[in-house]
DNA sequence: TACATTATTATACGTTCGTATAATTCTTGA
DNA sequence: TCAAGAATTATACGAACGTATAATAATGTA
């Protein structure tokens, strides 16, 4: 006798992109790129293996959706921590560096699915672009926020400075993130900030943190 | 009539390991882990595909092996900057510094190698094990260095101390070495390693290097 | 020089991959 | 209520993967 046909409800097209996306990175971050084949993404999205090709062209198409996807989520935490714009540039920035270096930015899943995608970033025009994106409009904002921070101080660095030191900074950053995310248990909770407040107050040559006692 | 067999010469079953384990790194680097089939890697080292199972007991293990050799060689590539015993702490130091920033450990093909191989390590205790005695090596390494540079200025370190500071230069280190390797073209020769003697500086809270001008 | 040994090549096998196509079932509008 | 159409499932297909086995040729030794 013919096997029983699943049952299914139709949905936004919308809604299961979404649900496709979150699967692949949820594989993607727990087990690697070898992990996210069609079968098991659509396994894990609740749905049959053929939905792939229907809601997408190619799986490299939907890998580009799951990149752009995280990324934004990633930019996102962390810029939402500096926007009340009527707040101290030094406020802003110290929010930026913490929400760079805590969860959900900060995170193993985080490193994990930066560890799988970089090789396709580099292969595919597409995501190069969506990356090279997100990486300047994280550093043109903690830039702005640099400049912000020494005109405040009374300095008045120009535009070839200001970039020097962002790209500096950022480079701390992204280090201290790497660090954490590979070996989340080897820092105490606000730690990795307090480690970048310092190293970056270094290159700034002016305090970043208000008045926090030191041990 | 049947195909023509190649001909070969017999080799020393090392010569033929590490043919094997370089032509893996070469491809893993190049275009990432799924780049590195049996037949890609006996290709490029001039083999037949049989080679592999029987010079390793299976692709995982010649794996492991291609990994555990690339993490030597790095090491060894920091580790032996610093070696002339006699040199004052803080010279090797800024030595250890300068080789972890500059190629080829900081390298885009280190940080592919390093991508690429995480979600193995990961998975696989054997390559945790080869991981975790390459990063403590490197840190204790660090940690020794760090530790006698302040001693030399007449501080006395604890334990707990050394190791926090070590872990957070480390931290600095892990992230320019990040930022290097994926963004070769964004920092000027050496400086790199002038921000990390600026950030390390302000961690141990004394100069690292001697007396370069600042500009 | 002949022979045994074994490193090496060549081929085969079963599995899984991404993709393509066929078959079905849910939904909607007249 | 019922047929058209689209979303979804099910299945098929060729390629490539890691592994296993068979065939061959280079080498050391008597």
């Amino acid at each position: 006798m013919p096997a029983a046909r699943r049952h299914f409800t139709r949905d936004d097209p919308a809604t299961r992109q979404t649900a496709l996306i979150s699967a692949a990175l949820d594989l993607m971050a727990e087990d690697g790129p070898q992990a996210a084949t069609v079968r098991a993404i659509s396994g894990a999205a609740g749905l049959s293996q053929g939905m792939i090709r229907h809601h997408f062209r190619t799986k490299e198409e939907l890998m580009n959706a799951a990149y752009k996807a995280h990324m934004d989520a990633q930019i996102a935490a962390a810029e939402n921590s500096a926007i009340p714009v009527t707040d101290p540039a030094r406020t802003r920035l110290q929010r930026l560096i913490s929400a760079s270096l805590t969860p959900p930015v900060c995170d193993p899943r985080a490193i994990s699915l930066w560890a799988g995608f970089i090789h396709m970033i580099r292969r595919d025009p597409a995501m190069r672009a969506t990356h090279e994106a997100g990486y300047l409009r994280f550093r043109d904002r903690l830039q702005g926020l640099i400049a912000a921070l020494l005109r405040e101080a009374g300095r008045d660095p120009d535009e070839a400075e200001a970039r020097r030191l962002a790209i500096a900074c950022n480079a701390v950053l992204d280090g201290l993130w790497l660090e954490g995310g590979a070996l989340p248990d080897a820092f105490q909770s606000g730690e990795l900030a307090e480690i970048a407040l310092g190293a970056i107050g270094a290159i700034l040559e002016m305090p970043v943190v208000s008045e926090e006692a030191k041990p």
